[in-house]
DNA sequence: CACTATGTTGGTTG
DNA sequence: TCAACCAACATAGT
């Protein structure tokens, strides 16, 4: 269930296996996952005889860059890449395949077959859906404190909700919005608009500081993920407030408490938020 | 067995 | 414009 320090630190292990293979024939079980082209027959046709030159990301999403064409993946809540060879045996919910040329496989694996793909003319994935309506990537310049500020400006909703807003700002996910506001002590249905200038500055700085420390860490694992070569990642050891409910807060040492902001669990420290 | 939760997001409704 | 709810789907926990 990848944020973007889990899809970034599966980018650089997928691309040390990938770069400069040549795919030869693809397998999609499960069609709906391919959202574009329409028809799954055609998403197979134009991409073999396509060798991927780079992996890139922009927020949640892994972009495949090919000769033509651009496959831009989004792993939602389960999704998973391998290499795999051949012979291996295929996994219970491996749905898309695509085998390469030297015998190795890149397999994508969904337990619930929420990940999408989309395929789309290189160069024009930036144009269109999905990736379009993304705001900028945290570690982009674009993400400057003048840019946040006047999003949070005008906008009468909660903090924790312009966060998980992938058209504000893409990348954070559930984990690192509630850790960001623990860090930054703002409580997450504290209105946007309401926020001082120095909260504000404090949720930009310790979002981009705690997805740089998450990308060092491999990445949070709480119960599926790992990365593009089986491992998990140890960000877990270093949660402040997600999953950590009825635990003592490292800060003040009163219990976490666990609520819901706009249908999600949310874990707040009470005294150290405001 | 029933019911809830889950690292996401897109659509519908009021 | 936005919150609330549901949908996509599978599995694990209570």
């Amino acid at each position: 269930m990848p944020e973007l320090p889990e899809v970034e630190t599966i980018r650089k292990t997928l691309q040390r296996f990938v770069i400069g293979k040549t795919i030869a024939s693809i397998q999609v079980h499960w069609p709906k996952i391919i959202k574009s082209p329409d028809d799954s027959e055609i998403f197979k046709q134009i991409l073999c005889g396509q060798t991927i030159q780079a992996i890139r990301r922009k927020g949640k999403y892994l972009l495949f860059d090919l000769e033509d064409y651009t496959l831009v993946s989004h792993l939602r809540m389960e999704g998973k890449y391998s290499v795999d060879d051949t012979n291996d045996p295929i996994k219970k919910h491996t749905h898309v395949i695509f085998a390469f040329t030297n015998g190795q496989e890149l397999r994508y694996n969904d337990v619930r077959k929420f990940g999408t793909m989309h395929v789309l003319n290189k160069g024009e994935e930036m144009k269109q859906k999905p990736l379009i309506q993304l705001g900028p990537d945290p570690f982009d310049a674009e993400f400057s404190f003048a840019y946040f500020y006047e999003k949070l400006k005008k906008t009468n909703r909660v903090i924790k909700a312009v966060l998980l807003d992938q058209t504000v700002v893409a990348g954070l996910g559930n984990i690192y919005v509630d850790e960001t506001l623990f860090k930054a002590g703002v409580h997450p249905l504290r209105k946007a608009n309401k926020l001082t200038k120095t909260e504000a500055r404090a949720i930009q700085q310790q979002a981009i500081i705690t997805l740089e420390e998450a990308v060092k860490q491999g990445g949070t694992t709480i119960r599926s993920y790992v990365n593009g070569q089986g491992e998990m990642g140890l960000f877990q050891q270093q949660l402040f407030v997600y999953g950590q409910e009825n635990t003592p807060c490292k800060n003040c040492g009163k219990a976490i408490v666990k609520l819901k902001v706009g249908g999600r669990g949310t874990h707040v420290c009470m005294t150290c938020q405001k």
